[in-house]
DNA sequence: GTCAGTGCAAACCTTTTGCACAGGT
DNA sequence: ACCTGTGCAAAAGGTTTGCACTGAC
């Protein structure tokens, strides 16, 4: 079982959260997705495993993850909002191919560097931050 | 009258498009704004000067601003779209305020340089990108 | 047994579209 | 006169909520 699973797990017992078995089944179908995954996704996915399974509580649970720091909430300017596991390693930004679809994930310090230079210019605390650079990928430039 | 009404009008003649009251407000007023309008703002704004502009029209308005490269159509996460004005300056970012809400620009080549860095390594072709820093800036942070 | 969790259906909110009328060319 | 532009009203698409039932504790 996933760590953040458990991490999850104890996170709902500090709120006094119930453990059900929609809950169970939603959190480990997301942190066994890979990123980036929209609330229908994974409902979809969810209700390959159990039918019975709620748009409702999906919704709901990515809303608990998302409280809970486990999830982060994103809108890549398709419509509809995609969820993805924290990790506990470096913040990583985005590269979003426009033909594909494709979402990889990079990162890069001297970037992250240079954003807390600008911020610190203009007297702000940043909190955190979004780089996404819109493009074409590698495979879709060959064709 | 500002050159990027010129512009738009020049836009407007190529493509074969009437030039009408409603337009031409429209137009007026998102250029005469500072950056960053929802389409229900600029519309509100709008019908100060002529309450008869339905929000449809602002909406299809600045669809055509879009289009024709005078505006960008931006998603800061507050769930509506937001349009700015396009400057042939350089490319800018934005810092956003997650407690007052106030939207401030910045540049940064070096910054804008390291990401056609990253890009290159993933073979990756950028058309355009969005840079976001989210916190506190200077005034909310002394309260 | 109690009270939080679930799931349906409906409300909401922004964006988009159909259609009849208005108005620019 | 023609044909695009406009504005209402309604559809669409995603998100959020009310409420009665279910089930964890």
């Amino acid at each position: 079982m996933n760590t953040k699973v458990v991490e999850f797990e104890r996170y709902m017992e500090e709120k006094g959260l119930k453990s059900t078995i929609q809950r169970d089944e939603i959190v480990n179908t997301f942190f066994n997705v890979k990123g980036h995954v929209s609330i229908e996704e994974l409902h979809h996915t969810v209700q390959k495993r159990n039918p019975k399974i709620g748009y409702t509580t999906v919704y709901r649970t990515l809303k608990l993850l998302t409280e809970s720091g486990l999830a982060h909430e994103r809108q890549f300017g398709d419509g509809q909002a995609r969820y993805e596991a924290v990790t506990t390693e470096e913040h990583h930004d985005h590269l979003i191919c426009l033909k594909c679809g494709t979402i990889t994930e990079f990162e890069n310090m001297k970037i992250e560097r240079l954003q807390e230079d600008v911020a610190k210019e203009h007297g702000f605390k940043v909190k955190n931050h979004k780089l996404e650079l819109y493009g074409y990928c590698k495979k879709c430039r060959k064709q």
